[in-house]
RNA sequence: GGUCGGGUAGCUCAGUUGGUAGAGCAGAGGACUGAAAAUCCUCGUGUCGGCGGUUCGAUCCCGUCCCCGACCA
């Protein structure tokens, strides 16, 4: 089997990932695809950043806006629809440049997943309604009764993986540890990755998220979230938590004022980069690092170019 | 000017019936395989407003001064 290659641009928030991505995919007949699990939902372009036309620079780019708000996507459906378009780009001769602050995605993409059967609505809801009503340590504690490997390894605290732990075994009827010691199936098993991460200082960082905030808002981020608002969607919801929306809301409730709202949404902003630049200083293996914000520069275009 | 509250970690506050103090938030670092812009873990010495006094010992009691707030003049 031939390899076939993918660029994978990496960095946290505002590091200029969507730019690098677009100068790459122009200087060497690139076509973006998107891996953001923000980017994925179509009605809050400003707050999530999908790029704009204008920012795309003629450049084709895929999967962005492609799950309704109503939904709740899944690094799985995520990968099935990533590893499609990447096919799609190799059978027209061009290179598929992902890029994306999801480290989850990316790594599962690389590394592959265990394929596990998915939960039935009704045991996830019924998960669901045991966490709310007993808390997320009585649920660990009875994952501890059937999965205590998974117990042992996880927080009694942490609501999202606990509660991931009991769907697969009330699914399944086999804990997730016993699923883990199945090899990881790789989705594109064919490609071989060029790796590409963008890894600013916070400080740097830190000014960029604000001021990027402050251009959102300029940009209509406020009459996105009205229209949000208008939907009415559950606050569960993956679309409802994009950086900025909660904040926001809270402001349109007449609950905090614009002011605190925006303060807010700043710092969650600053302190989610700070999350996505740990999980790729340390979790992703890198063929090029830029350690400054992303604002043009030909010698990493050159470099990514001559590893293709 | 008077009375009453307050002045404790970067911020908001708790507390010590006198044995030099602790939460939340912020900050730093970290984890991460099906909601991941989610979720979680670790990390807390600061003249306890200043100066005196009482005491073996004061952030705590007393005096005095300074600052903030409310009310009364």
């Amino acid at each position: 089997m031939a390899l076939r290659k993918v660029v994978i641009i990496a960095g946290p928030t505002a590091s200029g990932k969507s730019q690098l991505a677009v100068d790459v995919a122009r200087a060497c007949r690139g076509v973006v695809v998107n891996a953001d699990s923000m980017q994925v939902y179509p009605d809050t372009p400003v707050l999530s950043a999908i790029p704009s036309a204008a920012e795309r620079g003629g450049i084709e780019h895929c999967l962005y806006g492609v799950f309704p708000s109503s939904k709740n996507g899944t690094v799985v459906e995520w990968l099935m629809l990533a590893a499609g378009e990447i096919r799609r780009i190799w059978s027209e001769d061009k290179l598929p440049v992902v890029c994306g602050g999801t480290g989850l995605y990316i790594d599962n993409l690389i590394n592959g997943t265990t394929p596990i059967p998915e939960a039935e609505p009704e045991i996830r809801h019924k998960v669901a309604e045991a966490a709310a009503a007993e808390g997320i340590p009585a649920l660990h504690a009875r994952l501890l009764t059937v999965d205590a490997v998974t117990a042992d390894r996880l927080s009694p605290n942490d609501s999202t993986r606990v509660k991931r732990a009991l769907e697969v075994f009330y699914q399944t009827g086999v804990p997730l540890s016993v699923w883990y010691r199945r090899p990881m199936v790789q989705k594109l098993p064919e490609a071989e990755f060029v790796t590409l991460k963008i890894l600013p200082p916070m400080t740097e960082l830190d000014e960029r998220c604000a001021r990027r905030f402050d251009k959102m808002m300029a940009a209509g981020a406020l009459d996105e979230v009205r229209r949000l608002k208008a939907m009415n969607l559950p606050a569960s919801l993956p679309a409802m938590k994009a950086l900025g929306v909660p904040e926001l809301l809270d402001f349109l409730n007449g609950n905090r004022s614009l002011e605190e709202a925006v303060g807010l949404a700043k710092l969650h902003t600053r302190q989610y980069a700070k999350r996505q630049r740990t999980w790729f200083k340390n979790k992703l293996a890198t063929d090029v690092v830029l350690n400054v914000c992303y604002q043009g520069a030909e010698n990493i275009i050159f470099d990514v170019k001559k590893r293709l």
